[in-house]
DNA sequence: TATTGACTTAGAGCGCGCTCTAACGAGTAA
DNA sequence: TTACTCGTTAGAGCGCGCTCTAAGTCAATA
């Protein structure tokens, strides 16, 4: 008893698969950025490919640092049907926007910092110091 | 007494000019991100137009999520003279490495944010819906 | 003189996003 | 039976980056 179907994840699994832990993978289930996941015959949870799925959509709208109460929100209207389309629609459109920022932010951040080291790459080939691997000459 | 010079600025007007709140200004120079700044004769800080310049470099690169230790590492390499300035380029290239990572994460978030919406606008358009500000018609 | 307001410091508190602990249960191997 | 592994839950704890508080100084104003 107790058995995996094939189609079906364990959560130490979906861990390795996700690279989120496991403490992450049951908080996020448990403040509501995931249905309860289907339980196997023991009662562990056996989570389905659509479920890693999802995870990848969250994993993403994360690193690209949208909050976790935003994403509370998109899974709350998820459950609630097609009539939460548009504001689903909006909600995604609103993150876009945060993303064009941001990736202006960076563009500039890049250049800068671009400037800044070609502008020590010239004080070093100035002024060439002796680097610790390089005693021996 | 106790007058600001021209080119001097109090701690509000800094605050005002960089969004930083007067609370994270002290904050930073407290754990070393800032040298210690200059004061006016009553104690007051007093910053020059150099130390906005810096301000607003940590302010790039905590937005393009340096941490805090990391800039405290850059900040001690400042502190200690052109003998680091091998080692300040090699941190620049590590956080402009993550940022380009971060650039393409963002690439591809933006990709599937756009596929999600023109979903979401396809499946409005097939199965329009009253809006609550349309309900008068 | 008394009050107001902007500043100072040291240090406490807080919200976020995890991360871990304790206590327990079911399944398997020796 | 004992021990081990892998899972479960509720809830505590933690690191980060601020953010705020308390108590005090000083200068200007009513």
């Amino acid at each position: 008893m107790g058995q995996m179907m094939d189609n079906e994840l364990t959560i130490q699994q979906v861990s390795a698969r996700t690279g989120l832990s496991v403490h992450t993978l049951r908080y996020y289930e448990r403040i509501g950025l995931m249905e309860p996941i289907c339980r196997a015959s023991n009662g562990h949870r056996a989570y389905k490919e659509y479920d890693l799925e999802w995870i990848t959509l969250l994993m993403r709208l994360r690193a690209t640092g949208m909050r976790i109460s935003d994403m509370q929100r998109f899974a709350d209207l998820m459950r609630h049907g097609d009539l939460t389309i548009s504001q689903r629609r909006e909600q995604l459109e609103e993150h876009e926007r945060k993303l064009l920022v941001e990736r202006d932010e960076l563009r500039q951040t890049l250049l800068v910092l671009r400037g800044k080291i070609e502008y020590y790459r010239s004080l070093e080939e100035a002024q060439p110091v002796l680097k610790p691997d390089s005693q021996h000459g």
